[in-house]
This record gives structure tokens, C-alpha cells and sequence, in this order.
RNA sequence: GCUCCCAUCGUCUAGAGGCCUAGGACGGAGCCCUCUCAAGGCUUAAACCCGGGUUCGAAUCCCGGUGGGAGCGCCA
């Protein structure tokens, strides 16, 4: 049978780092097996659905590269197939009318809550042999409910949390249709689940309590049962839960942080998953090496400082030209203008040593593009002094001689210029880094006299001269 | 309150009864290298929640406790 997983969001925000494990989690497994993906949303709470957040989970998805397999499934779209099998189990005697108002239930649960005992319905509405149900009060419309199977346990066996048990009478009926008629999720999963086939149900472990729910409901309807793999949450740095309040981001925020989809993607098949002493993985090697038995069935903690440095490594040996067009975004979105820069290609090469995120290196890249914004202070004040002035005017009729700008070429003077002089390299180099950077970090000297170009920096160190005279 | 889940260095984790003097990685500390920042190399500190069992032997299995978390909606 083949395998085939989904990802069903509830569109009511972006999409957070949390729920993009768990979509890579579903992709995963699917890929691994040559199987499908389904993206699905789970819209049939329309008063806290927006088209906006569909929007933003489809962008968060498609930026991680985390494709759907088939047409992306709305459930408000398929309500007449819900309600066909609602007819279906009111006709078989799996769910009946309830005519309970809210406010019958509210006295119910705080009834029992007092009582200390788990609030659910007590089913003074469910049929029973030999039972007399109360006539239903005039112009109230009834909600469905299911009709939960009385005795005997509900077995899970969960491929990360291991074999987990519930015993039915803990399970009430729920509602699955509301008095509007709009179906309501435990209900709409199973029938999704159920009519696309899907063979590993991956989720958020928050729905453990809602499985059994779900598996008698498969059962009434004489579904074949999904396996159930439910993955554990992600913790904040405290160790506290994520929420908007607290440190909850978008998947697009880690990318104006810098991220690349797949530095982001390889910190989070880590969080929770491993193989053996593995940190680092392609896209493909996850694909090929995922499973559930090395995910860890505890909740892990996002680590700002790991992802860093994670991200780091997949920039370090990652083909600058796929690199490319992420910085791009980057150097766009910081108002840099292209056209008289060097290649990005050659940038990313020469920068990515020392940037852990396209930000950091988009920052110490501005000055290859366009003018130099003025010095940094301190840098200034401990590399520009009269020796450094006169070191720079010299270098520069040195630089303005040669016939070819090569870093070899560019090298042989500095490095001749410095042995000549009996000056150390650094007494060179950070001059030339400030007056031609305007910072004392840059990729090395010959590199980035280079990248700057021959007119670029010559007129920089000139002017880097004539500033420190005129002081 | 009830049901369910979880528990190894600060963090992510390896670990399926002896291979554990508990390994790796991030972060920390130190040294080396060095034209800056990095990168790299080497060294180092740092953990099995507690208590009972089972066993010749337990981080690993069982029970209890403690601590954390989730769920208990005409939300998803």
C-alpha cells in the first residue's frame, strides 16, 4: 500500500515553526517511502478563518520547498460529502439528534466540575434500547452527535508515543454536526481521512486525546484506520510554550532573519529526530534517512544560537548560485541596488565564512554596491592616523599602476608594499579595510579590493586620505 | 478535578540490560593558526529527576513519587 501523508492546517495565522516540523515531518515520511503529500485546510471555522492566513501558509510552505502532491484540499468545500455521511450514520443509528441548548450544557459541566469530575455530555439524548427520550422542545434545532461505542478500550498504537490506551467510557458524544448544520472538525478529519486515503495520520501531539474520538468514528463508518504518528510540541528557549505573546514566529520571519529554507529545514528534522551523531543533512538525505523510530516522543526547545549555526554549515557548502537569489532578496529588501555591484555569486563565495545568516551577510556586503556610507567610528579612530594616510596615498599610485585587477596582482603589491616597508600585514590591510569598507571586516584584502573594483577603490582610498588630512 | 503524554550535559540529542570511565553537536572556557572578522585544528568543564523493585548486572525493564505538558467547546 502506498504511503500517503498530509499537513492540515487551520488557517487562523501564519505558519509557525511548530506546524512547519510537523508539515516536514508528514513530507518526510511520504518521500521516503514513494508516496504522496496532501495539503489540506481546515477551514470550517469561518468565523476565525481568513483568506490571509491561507496565503501566509502557502507562502511558508512553498518558500521551505514543502510541495503538495495533489490539488490542496478546502473542507468548506466539501460539505455536501459531509453531510451525505451524517445522513448515512442518523440512518445506521451511529449519531442521533440532540436537542440540549448551550446553556443546558454549561449547567452540565459546571455541575460536574463542582462535582470534580471530567465535564462531557451525559447523554440524556442518545437512544437506548428500552429507553424513553424526551420530546424535542418546539423550534429548537437539534445538533448531531455521534454515538460513542459504551464499553471496551481504544487501542493507539502511536509510532512516536508507543501503544497508548483509552478506556471508552472517558469518551462522550461528541457533536458532529452543529444546529447550523456546519460540521464540526473531529468529524470532518475522520471523513477526509478517510475518503483521500491517507495512510499516516502526522500531527501535533496536542490531538492524542482526540485520536480515540476519531479512530471510533473511523470504525462506525467501516474505514480502514490510519496509522498515527503524533510529534511533540515545540518549546520556546525557556522552555515555556510558544505563543504570539511569546517568541512565536512566522516561517517567513526566520527567512528575514536570514535563513535559507533548508538551513531551517535541517535545524528542525534535528529537533526531535536524529540519526546517530548526524547534524547536518541535505534535502535529500532526510528524505532517504527519515523514520519515526529515532523521533523523540519529548518536547524539544528551539535553539536560536544551533539554527545559527546550522544555517552557517548549509551556507558554507551550498552552490553560491542557489544562494543567489535568496540574497538578493535580501540586498532588495535593504534597498540595494544591483546594477553596479559585483556578482553575487563571487560575494557569497568571498562572505559566507563569516556570515551565519544572509542578513549578517548582506550588512557586510553593502559596501560592494553602493557608495560607502562613511566610516565606522571606532574603526576609524584606531586605523586612520598620518603613518596610515601616507601608507594609503602610496598604495594607491602602487594600485593605480597595475595593468591587470587580479587578487594575485593585487596581492603581489600589497604584500610587496608591506615587506618593503618592514610593516606588518595588519598595519596594511585594516587601513585599506576602513577606507575602502568603511569597517575593519571585510573578506581578505585582495578579494575585496577585487569585488570592490579597480575605479571603486581607488577613489575610496583616495578619499579615505584626503579625510584623514583634513582632520 | 479527571484522562492522556513526557523526563540523559545550559540546549538538541546518542543510548533498545553488560560495548557507559555515559558519546556527538550547539553554546561556554582555553590554546594554535591568522591581514580583520570569521573559518579551521586541538584541549576542557558540563547530564542519566527522586525512591523502590526485577536482575549476577539498569541511563536502559516494572511500580510509585516529583516536576513539566496536553486535552476535557455547537474551536481546530
Amino acid at each position: 500500500m502506498s504511503v500517503v501523508t498530509r499537513f492540515a492546517p487551520s488557517p487562523t495565522g501564519f505558519l509557525h515553526i511548530g506546524g512547519a516540523r510537523t508539515a516536514l515531518f508528514s513530507w518526510l515520511y511520504a518521500k521516503k517511502h514513494g508516496g504522496k503529500f496532501l495539503l489540506r485546510v481546515e477551514d470550517t471555522d469561518r468565523e476565525r478563518s481568513t483568506q490571509e492566513a491561507v496565503d501566509a501558509i502557502f507562502e511558508g510552505m512553498a518558500w521551505l520547498g514543502l510541495k503538495s502532491d495533489f490539488d490542496i484540499v478546502y473542507q468548506t468545500k466539501r460539505f455536501d460529502r459531509y453531510a451525505e455521511v451524517i445522513q448515512q450514520m442518523l440512518k445506521a443509528g451511529t449519531a442521533y439528534h440532540c436537542y440540549c441548548s448551550k446553556q443546558e450544557l454549561d449547567v452540565m459541566r459546571a455541575a460536574q466540575q463542582a462535582n470534580k469530575q471530567k465535564p462531557r455530555y451525559d447523554g440524556r439524548w442518545r437512544p437506548e434500547v428500552g429507553k424513553t427520550l424526551p420530546s424535542p422542545p418546539p423550534d429548537v434545532k437539534p445538533v448531531v452527535r455521534f454515538r460513542n461505542p459504551s464499553d471496551g478500550d481504544v487501542v493507539l498504537d502511536d509510532l512516536i508515543k508507543g501503544k497508548i490506551v483509552f478506556a471508552s467510557d472517558e469518551l462522550d458524544d461528541l457533536i458532529i454536526a452543529r444546529a447550523d448544520g456546519v460540521p464540526t472538525y473531529n468529524f470532518c478529519v475522520v471523513v477526509d481521512d478517510m475518503d483521500m486515503g491517507i495512510t499516516h495520520v502526522i500531527r501535533g501531539d496536542d490531538h492524542v486525546n482526540n485520536t480515540p474520538r476519531q479512530i471510533n468514528i473511523l470504525k462506525a463508518l467501516g474505514a480502514t484506520l490510519p496509522k498515527y504518528a503524533h510529534v511533540s510540541m515545540i518549546l520556546g528557549a525557556d522552555g515555556t510554550k510558544l505563543s504570539k505573546r511569546h517568541g512565536a514566529l512566522g516561517v517567513m520571519e526566520y527567512r528575514a532573519m536570514g535563513f535559507m529554507p533548508e538551513g531551517i529545514l535541517n535545524y528542525l528534522v534535528r529537533l526531535g529526530w536524529s540519526h546517530g551523531d548526524q547534524e547536518l543533512f541535505s534535502r535529500d538525505e532526510m528524505c532517504k534517512l527519515f523514520d519515526f523510530d529515532h523521533v523523540s516522543a519529548s518536547p524539544a526547545r528551539f535553539d536560536m544560537e544551533k539554527a545559527y549555526w546550522v544555517n552557517h554549515q548549509y551556507l558554507k557548502v551550498t552552490d553560491p548560485a542557489i544562494v543567489a537569489p535568496e540574497f538578493e532578496w535580501h540586498l532588495k529588501r535593504a534597498g540595494v541596488d544591483l546594477s553596479k555591484g559585483p556578482a553575487l555569486t563571487a560575494v557569497i563565495e568571498q562572505q559566507r565564512e563569516r556570515c551565519k545568516t544572509l542578513v549578517e551577510m548582506t550588512e557586510k556586503s553593502l559596501f560592494f554596491f553602493g557608495d560607502l556610507a562613511g566610516y565606522n567610528e571606532k574603526d576609524a579612530a584606531k586605523h586612520f592616523n598620518e603613518e596610515s594616510a601616507a601608507v594609503l596615498d602610496e598604495l594607491t599610485q602602487q594600485l593605480k599602476a597595475l595593468t591587470e585587477w587580479t587578487a594575485p596582482a593585487i596581492h603581489t603589491v600589497v604584500n610587496g608594499y608591506a615587506e618593503a616597508k618592514g610593516l606588518g600585514l595588519g598595519k596594511i590591510a585594516q587601513p585599506i579595510r576602513v577606507a575602502v569598507a568603511g569597517m575593519a571586516v571585510s573578506p581578505p584584502i585582495d578579494q575585496t579590493l577585487l569585488l570592490l573594483g579597480r575605479e571603486r577603490t581607488l577613489a575610496r582610498l583616495a578619499a579615505a586620505v584626503a579625510h584623514i588630512r583634513a582632520k
